[in-house]
RNA sequence: GCUCCUGUAGCUCAGCGGAUAGAGCACUUCCCUCCUAAGGAAGGGGUCGCAGGUUCAAAUCCUGUCAGGAGCACCA
């Protein structure tokens, strides 16, 4: 937070832009060296002068003032000491809307994520992209946008093609009524596993899709229904994810305005026909198909659509399609035919890839069977708290635990790096996981609730652990910032976890309450408090008083 | 074959141009007459895949190379 200042204390003495300097600036090693440093290398070679002379140079001239209290060259560093009763004394003022700007103002920001397709149960691989993408509204919303959230279904496609077919040579009504979405999954994997013998399957299948855009009626019926079973298996994990969409709209709704598209790419010239009567556009010297030979629109083709839809919709300033890495050729390719359609909007497209999630050397695939459902996840982590709050015997809530687990593995890797899925891990609570993060929440609340109410007062001499928290809860709103930009919740997965261990350091080595700066402590708490549960929320997880 | 992503402690991951490479798990010790031990303290454990290059400075940037994964459909 006095970054700032230092800033404009070196642009006045060093020939270089604001930016520049911010990007030179670092934090030593060690608290003790100071809070901020500057590495004067880089003036060594314009000045011709050693570094360690300039830090000397502008060491002398530079004046201490109420936010920096201390300047101390060491060898070529400058470092620069901050005023902790100052921060301090910012720190203890934060509230609710610690870390939130205005950044944003006026934009908005479409985020494609989650997207299951209909007739399967969601997995643990599926997760990420809901999971991601709820964090990154929460974030943009944080920041000032306007962040939208559009749920597009996958709710055509062979996939439904087959399922379609196996649905009606070897449904088990039963089993449908018990637990549909298990039942689809069954047809699923039969019809994958016959289909290898049997290539028929595969045409029918094609058939089946071919009728279902005509409009046949039995089709659309089956359609219909299983349809309606998925959304509402998905309505539920979503409600205990508490995850909201602004709009849910299935791909199949935008084959007509695909098609349209194709048409008009075709009259234009930028599209061209097959003999067989297939449509594609050019690609750097590739043959990139937009429309079936049976003239029946693919999941481009429904990209397209639902691309140009949006943007007439939305006017938005960014779209970010948050999907598996498999899946960049196609965002390529979707955003470079925009553009050869002469549709401006495609510069403000993204696709934000993530990595797979692996169970030991397995990729997660609904194909075969080989999954872990999401739901089974999710009961046994809640079945965990479960136990481990009576255990306790405290008020926790399971669901809230098991769920901030769950969400805390998603979110704490990288977007573009693979995660590990293990049961071990999911099931842990400790160390470096969700319920760490709301354990130390939950005895923040506890000493607050136990304290008698005073007023603050900051000592004069504070404790190394209580800089150390009020530093780093002062972290807070660039790593939001970031984060946002990066479009990399990570970032605020892996400060919070600093911020608790933090926090943990320091209420076991400085007493609260009964203290003589209980005052000044309890503030401190209270902002901590603050603090982790905004960076909490912007990743989805909830906080409890007590656990 | 071409293209993309990933190689950091036994495992899972941070760090992504700066001063002695950090966490968590696991392992060895210690701390509940003390605000919830889902916690804290201490310890062992690393040629940052490998080789060149750029730079005052490279885990971090560039090139090459090896390994793992993925994509190269009128599938999604």
């Amino acid at each position: 937070m006095f970054k700032k200042e230092i800033i404009s204390l070196l642009s006045k003495e060093i020939n270089l832009k604001p930016e520049q300097i911010e990007n030179l600036i670092e934090t030593p090693p060690n608290p003790e060296m100071g809070d901020y440093a500057f590495p004067c290398f880089a003036l060594s070679k314009k000045l011709k002068k050693s570094p360690d002379k300039i830090a000397e140079k502008l060491f002398k001239k530079l004046k201490p003032t109420k936010e920096i209290e201390q300047i101390k060259p060491i060898g070529p560093y400058l470092n620069f000491f901050i005023n902790k009763k100052e921060l301090a004394k910012q720190i203890i003022k934060i509230n609710a809307n610690f870390g939130k700007t205005n950044l944003g103002k006026g934009k908005k920001i479409a985020i494609d994520f989650s997207a299951p397709n209909i007739g399967k149960p969601m997995h643990i691989g599926h997760i990420r992209s809901t999971i991601i993408g709820d964090s990154l509204m929460r974030t943009y919303n944080f920041l000032g946008y306007n962040p939208i959230g559009i749920n597009y279904l996958g709710d055509v496609g062979l996939h439904i093609g087959k399922l379609i077919v196996a649905y009606e040579l070897w449904l088990n009504k039963k089993n449908l009524k018990k637990n549909p979405v298990n039942e689809l999954l069954n047809l699923y994997v039969k019809f994958n596993a016959k289909e290898k013998t049997n290539p028929k399957l595969t045409e029918q299948a094609k058939e089946k899709l071919k009728k279902f855009e005509l409009g046949d009626l039995k089709t659309e019926k089956i359609w219909e229904n299983i349809r309606k079973v998925s959304a509402e298996s998905f309505n539920k994990i979503y409600e205990m994810l508490n995850i909201n969409f602004h709009e849910t709209i299935g791909q199949s709704q935008f084959s007509d305005k695909g098609k349209q598209i194709v048409i008009n790419a075709l009259e234009q010239k930028i599209a061209k026909r097959e003999p067989d009567q297939a449509v594609y556009v050019l690609l750097d010297g590739k043959k990139k198909f937009i429309l079936r030979s049976n003239q029946t629109a693919s999941y481009i083709t429904q990209d397209l659509g639902a691309a140009v839809s949006r943007f007439k919709k939305y006017k938005f300033d960014k779209m970010i399609y948050v999907t598996d890495f498999r899946q960049k050729q196609h965002f390529d390719s979707l955003f470079s035919l925009l553009k050869a359609m002469k549709y401006d909007f495609a510069d403000k497209l993204v696709h934000l890839t993530f990595g797979a999630v692996k169970f030991g050397k397995e990729i997660m695939a609904t194909r075969k069977g080989q999954i872990i459902l999401l739901q089974d996840v999710l009961n046994k982590t809640i079945e965990k708290a479960r136990k481990e709050i009576k255990k306790r015997k405290t008020k926790g809530d399971k669901t809230k635990v098991g769920i901030g687990a769950i969400k805390y593995i998603i979110l704490k890797n990288e977007p573009a790096k693979d995660v590990q899925f293990s049961w071990e891990q999911a099931l842990s609570f400790e160390g470096n996981t969700g319920p760490y993060l709301q354990y130390s929440y939950a005895r923040a609340s506890s000493i607050i609730k136990k304290a008698k109410k005073t007023k603050a007062k900051i000592s004069n001499h504070l404790t190394k652990e209580e800089i150390a928290l009020i530093k780093k809860i002062s972290l807070f709103p660039e790593i939001v910032e970031r984060a946002g930009k990066l479009m990399n919740p990570s970032l605020i997965a892996n400060y919070s976890h600093e911020l608790a261990q933090t926090f943990n350091e320091f209420y076991h080595s400085n007493k609260v309450i009964g203290n003589k700066n209980q005052t000044f402590r309890l503030k401190l708490v209270q902002a901590f408090r603050t603090c982790l549960k905004n960076s909490l929320y912007l990743l989805g997880i909830e906080v409890m008083e007590e656990m």
